[in-house]
Parts: C-alpha cells; structure tokens; sequence
DNA sequence: GTCTATAAAAAGATAGAC
DNA sequence: GTCTATCTTTTTATAGAC
C-alpha cells in the first residue's frame, strides 16, 4: 500500500493538514506550513489538492468517515442481550473515548461547528446527520423487544436523547475537546447520563406515567 | 446615556465588531471592515480599543454577560408554584428562544467554541460555567419541595441533564446556529426534551426505581 | 480624538526550470 | 511531479497632520 512517492507524499500533505487545521483552524492554517509540516514543497501541495479550500474539505471529509465508521464498529459490537445499564455504559464510553482520545478527531467536531458557516459543503456533510442512525438502530431494537420504551417509531429520538445525555455532556464539559478532561471524569459523566437516559425510556416508568 | 460622540462612536465599533465577528469569525473580519461598518476611520478604532485581540475579548464577554443576565430573568420569571411541566417548558422554550433569535448570541456560541482554542481568556470564561448555576438554583428548590428527585444537593446534574436534552438539543440541530430553526421545530425539541427529564427526574419514578 | 497615507509582514497562488 | 523564486493581494498596525 501506498507504494509511489507520489502516494506517500499525497498521504503526508493529508496527514498534516489534518493536525494543523485541528489545532490551529482554518484561516491561521497557512500552505506554507503544511508543506513544511508534510516535507514536501508548497507547489507539491497545490499540485495534488489544487487549493487550501479543496484540502481542507477532503481531510475533513475524510476523517468524518473514519469516525462515523469507529462508532458503527462500536455499536456492532456491544452485547446487547445481556444487561442493558452495562451495555450502555459501555458503547457510550467507547464512543466518546474514540472521539476524545483522538485529538483530529476531537477537535474536528469543534472545526466543523466553526467552519461550517463558510463551507456549504460541511453543512450538507453535518445536515445528513449520519451519527444518529447508528445509535437509533439497536435502540428501536430494544424497544421491539420490550427492553426499551421508545416515543418514536425509529428510535431517533432515544438516540438524540442518549447522545445529548452523554456525548453531549462530555462536549460541553471539555469545551469540544479544548479542555482536557480524564478517563474517570469522562466515564462517570457517561454513566450518569445513561442512569438518566435509562430512567426516561424504561418500560416501566413510561407505563406508569402514561 | 452615551452622549458624547466619543462614547456613541466606541459603542458603533463594538456593535460592528460583534455583527462581523459573529457572521465570519475571527480571523476573516479584518479591522478594515469593522472600521467600514462602525463608519469611522481604522485608526479610531485602535484608538479605542489598542488592538483586534481586545476588540474581540471586550465584545465576546460583554455579549456573553448579556446573555447570561438574559437567562436569570427569565429564570426568575418561571411560575415555578404552577404545573412543573409546563413551567419547564416555558423556561426552556424562552431560553432557547433568546438565543436563536439573536443572530449575534446564537453565533456567539459556536464563536466562543470556535476561538476559545486561541484565547485563554476565553477558556476561563467558558470553565466559569455560570449558565447551569443559574437554571440549577430552581430545581434545587424544587427538589427541597419534594417535587423533583435531584441526584445531588445543588442540582448542578439535574440542570446539566435538562440544558442538554433541550437547549443542547437545539444547538445541535440548527449546527450551533448555522441552520435556521423555525420556532415550532425548537419547540417540538424543548417539549420532549423536558417530557424526558421529567420522566428521568420524577420522583416516583426515582422512588420506583431505587 | 480623528483622519489620510503608509509601512511591514504574511499568505494564497503561479512561472518556469528540471 | 517536484522544486525555487516570485507575484499579488490582504492585513495588522503606525506616522504624522489637524
């Protein structure tokens, strides 16, 4: 794999962009830093990605696709059959310790709020709202079997819900990823958040105040 | 109030600075145009504020004072004596409103996530974290009353846990401001973000579950 | 305090040789 | 494809007159 130059060099120019942009975003990103960053001359760069705005877009697109395909690994591979509280914890856990544990990743949610506004193309990429489905497909699984008491058919809204009551949490308490925040403090705001969760859409609890 | 012109021009700059700041960032709003937009000379400018970093703080912390004063009087408006749901929904629905219908406060957010990453002044602001002291002072009271079952004494986790299923909610869905939301829409999402915490922080259902 | 004019540096993009 | 050198524009900040 990547066996020319010319690969390794396009892959190093990626990889670079990407920890610059991350950490210093878009505008204070310069082509001079990239190609020195990547070893490569300037011209290099805008041989293989024509503009700064071209390269931007594909190294945020594609790390995007590296962490909606993370989170799909995750999902597929929590025992859902067994105890529904540790099941939870666990891919929640999983989740936003993939995301923060990565620092491109990490703070390409941050880069993609702030960009957004000045690249449609990002806002189509974050219209598509491609993370929930993920979360929403064992959920409506759950609430099928019973297990679970989803208000909504696709269990989109349990997945908001779930989301917003740890990944969310985990945001906003490390600033989207500016401030660092430990595994234990990560773990324990992910299981309250899914204590809540569970306290909202048991079975039990819906029927009795229905 | 503001009579001299001196004073009546250092607040059309900031005025300007916000407005530009908000709709294109730090880095892409030159002192040119904020000059332009204010309609006095780039000099004056400098004049008033010594540089583009202090321009920018001053403007950024005196909005997101605003807005906190904002939120505590609606806070101190909720009829918190009546239906707790309706109450909620009220608050929240008032929240959310103040800031999506300010174009400067609903940008500010995603601006102050966007730049906080370059300004440390910024990430003190933000790890202040004076927004959920102000929602969580009522629940706190509430949970006193036997009316809502707090995990903790100060009601900062319920608080957290509300803010996030409906303010963060709608946050994530207009992309931080990026997309505009119809009032229905928030609405729609603040309802069943309370109706999920209301079901999470029931206390029969806490007693149910215990 | 306020203006016009300018300095000084940086950044995006390209020319042309190899 | 890759490099060095350069063009052009923009931007922050300041000098100096009034």
């Amino acid at each position: 794999m990547l066996s020319t130059v010319s690969e390794r060099k396009h892959q190093a120019i990626a990889r670079a962009a990407l920890t610059l942009f991350a950490s210093d975003g878009y505008e204070r990103t310069s082509v001079d830093a990239i190609a020195a960053e990547a070893g490569v001359s300037k011209r290099t760069v805008y041989s293989h990605y024509g503009d700064k705005e071209t390269l931007f877009l594909s190294v945020v697109r594609d790390t995007y696709e590296v962490m909606l395909a993370r989170i799909g690994e995750i999902v597929g591979k929590v025992a859902w059959e067994r105890d529904l509280r540790s099941a939870l914890i666990w891919c929640m856990t999983e989740v936003t310790r993939s995301v923060i544990r990565s620092p491109e990743r990490s703070t390409l949610v941050r880069l993609l709020m702030a960009e957004a506004p000045h690249f449609p193309d990002l806002i189509e990429l974050l219209h598509a709202r491609r993370i929930t489905p993920l979360v929403a497909a064992p959920l409506q699984n759950l609430t099928a079997a019973g297990r679970l008491a989803g208000q909504d058919e696709d269990g989109r809204q349990a997945a908001e819900h779930l989301m917003a009551l740890t990944f969310g949490e985990v945001s906003n308490r490390s600033l989207m990823g500016t401030v660092p925040l430990s595994d234990d403090e990560a773990a324990q705001i992910v299981q309250s958040g899914v204590q809540a969760f569970l306290r909202a859409y048991s079975p039990a609890i819906i029927a009795a105040t229905a």
